[in-house]
RNA sequence: GCUGGUGUAGCUCAACUGGCAGAGCAGCUGAUUUGUAAUCAGCAGGUUGCGGGUUCGAGUCCCAUCACCAGCUCCA
């Protein structure tokens, strides 16, 4: 099968199961079902249905939305113009002419995609048997290519992606060159699904939501608040041997600093007030403006630069009520956020020392991760030179980095360009962490000052960045990539020591003292049920290291160890334990070369 | 916020066209003393998200509202 070719309708060869090959048969796919659709529903209007990572869709504008139950129709009518074999013909036309044909055949979406085409352009329509449709192309030479093909889901979808224009019916499926493939890829899928985080993280007990209570905000229980206290310490550490002063601000401050930052004016929707004694305040959505008060409360020198302010911040953003998702979306979270106030001719190294701090960190992970540059809005501040400035230097650090330069016009901050990071959780959705944003208007707008060399008064450039970005997002993609398998530095329980009979019981209480106090994270299981029942639990809370007492071990002063994989290392002594866990718990200190242990 | 769907025990889910709210797991109690992925029995667990309405009667039908789920838009 590797290496099998498939034409394209202009006769250009391309290899099956690459990328661009899929993409073929899942544009091609995509043609079938608007097809089917037009047979099965008169009146449908078509608009555009292109191939995306692991399938396609369709958006349809009919009378009513469709619904999962007209998949075994439309399959079955997919199924059909398959059989026939039809062939995929290619056909130029004028902008006018085109304009004039999809008018006529009631297309009204098509009507408005031709008509923003610049006009001498060359139009180019992909015709299957009686359907037509606006299509760069390139399509499979005939539809009985296609093999294995799913309707998956529906969805409404705002046409062109603009939330002022009407709401469209989506229809997301996906297509592969054989039915083995499409099993596979269902099968992934449904993996997918067991490891989401919210299923997880209630399964294992590290967090849950009140959703009646205080929707979007997470409740951390014992053992995920544990964790995050294992993961704040780390980063905490992490940023004071870089050179990072840890601070902390108030969590609401008067409406009058959000005025003066511009937050009032640009970021009002997001944010949460509160009025005391007549007076205005809001809950911060951001630390920047508690730490440039803090900067400016003294005269800096420029022996001071760069200062770069480090705080976990907990942050308030009032998020829309269909857009929250777990741990991935909420409104309260916290940032591992810092501002770099530094003279102008340092901004380029902190940018780049802040992209290498983010590969240390996510290396250590084994994330998948792209980093992109992102301009300036519509809604903004500053000037345009601060900002080509700001945006010329990102991308030059980026380039000193090396790393690809991907661009994303007009996703920027409102007080400056940023270079984000994006984490791919197991459904393969990106989510943004990391960023990385250059300010050159808000230590004006505070008047933030530092005296030079020659005693002149200058003004400093601050660079906004967080490395994981949300803790609460960061733990919830990590517990998807590891399946709720943390490292062991992070698990809550490092081990549990599960007796065989209650003749062990002061044996295992014992040793599980003795792991506490060797700086280990253990716990016992002394319940009266079968040792498989046991076994059983602890595999199933993940806990990293099984340890089983029975009368030979109480007798011998060791344990049995069990790795959470299944694998039986034999007996160990307690010492042997501890120093095994420990080694394994020290993984992040040693790959990062991190001269100190965990004690 | 928008489109569609869903809210029943701590969790996963039942309850035919409106007719006495039920099961498995978890929990608790007891028996069992067990060697690496589920021992047996018993008990308890509910204002069916919240608020209205229709009806002799509503988990079921209608209205409203809150939340969740899949997306869209937005975002760390």
């Amino acid at each position: 099968m590797a290496g099998e070719m498939v034409l394209t309708t202009e006769g250009k060869k391309v290899e099956a199961r690459s990328p661009e090959g899929l993409a073929l048969l899942r544009h091609s796919a995509a043609h079938v079902l608007a097809a089917a659709a037009r047979r099965l529903f008169p009146g449908v209007k078509v608009s555009i249905g292109p191939a995306i990572e692991n399938g396609f869709y369709y958006d349809f504008d009919y009378e009513r939305p469709f619904t999962p139950d007209d998949f075994p129709s439309l399959e079955a009518e997919m199924r059909r113009i398959v059989k026939e074999d039809l062939p995929f013909e290619r056909s130029l036309s004028g902008r006018a002419e085109a304009a004039v044909f999809f008018r006529e055949r009631g297309e009204p979406y098509k009507v408005e995609l031709v008509e923003s085409i610049d006009e001498g352009e060359e139009i180019s329509l992909y015709t299957l048997g009686d359907f037509a449709d606006l299509c760069r192309g390139p399509h499979l030479a005939s539809s009985g290519l296609i093999r294995a093909f799913k309707l998956l889901s529906t969805a409404g979808a705002y046409w062109r992606g603009d939330e002022k224009n009407a709401m469209l019916s989506r229809i997301y499926a996906t297509a592969f060159w054989s039915e083995a493939d499409l099993a596979a890829h269902l099968e992934r899928l449904e993996e997918a699904k067991k490891r989401d985080h919210r299923k997880l993280g209630k399964e294992l007990g590290l967090f849950e939501f009140h959703e009646d209570m205080a929707p979007g905000m997470a409740f951390w229980l014992p053992k995920g608040a544990l964790m995050r206290a294992i993961l704040e310490d780390f980063l905490k550490r992490e940023h004071l041997r870089r050179g990072y002063e840890l601070v902390q601000g108030p969590q609401i401050l008067r409406r009058e600093a959000w005025i003066k930052s511009g937050h009032n004016d640009y970021y009002r929707e997001n944010m949460y007030f509160t009025e005391i004694e007549g007076d205005s305040h809001a809950v911060k959505p951001m630390n920047c403006v508690g730490h440039m008060l803090m900067y400016g409360s003294s005269t800096r020198s420029y022996r001071d630069l760069p200062l770069r302010m480090a705080e976990l911040g907990v942050v308030h953003r009032h998020e829309k009520s269909g857009v929250l998702h777990g741990l991935l979306r909420v409104r309260q979270f916290t940032q591992d956020d810092a501002h770099i106030f530094c003279a102008p001719e340092q901004l380029e190294d902190e940018i780049l020392a802040a992209i290498q701090f983010i590969r240390d960190i996510f290396g250590l992970f084994d994330f998948e991760y792209t980093l992109s540059v992102s301009t300036r809005p519509s809604k903004s501040i500053g000037s345009d030179e601060a900002w080509k400035l700001a945006t010329d230097t990102l991308i030059k650090a980026l380039e000193r980095a090396g790393a690809p330069l991907v661009i994303n016009e007009g996703e920027g901050a409102f007080y400056g360009p940023k270079i984000d990071c994006q984490l791919t959780d197991s459904l393969g959705r990106k989510w943004q962490c990391s960023t990385v944003q250059c300010d050159f208007t808000l230590p004006e707008r505070f008047d933030l000052r530092y005296v030079d060399r020659d005693g002149e008064r200058r003004r400093p450039v601050m660079v906004h960045r967080a490395i994981l970005g949300s803790l609460e997002r960061f733990i919830g993609i990590l517990i998807e990539h590891s399946g709720g398998r943390l490292p062991t530095w992070l698990a809550p329980v490092q081990a549990r020591i599960l007796n065989v009979t209650a003749g062990q019981e002061d044996f295992v209480r014992r040793a599980k003292e003795s792991l506490v106090r060797m700086g280990l994270r253990a716990e016992s299981d002394l319940r009266n049920e079968k040792l498989g029942y046991k076994v059983r639990q602890a595999q199933v809370d993940k806990v990293p290291y099984i340890l089983v007492a029975g009368d030979n071990e109480a007798q011998s002063a060791t344990l049995n160890v069990r790795l959470s994989g299944g694998e039986n290392l034999g007996q160990k002594n307690l010492e042997e334990v501890a120093a095994l866990i420990r080694a394994d718990a020290a993984e992040p200190f040693k790959r990062g070369g991190m001269d100190y242990s965990f004690s």
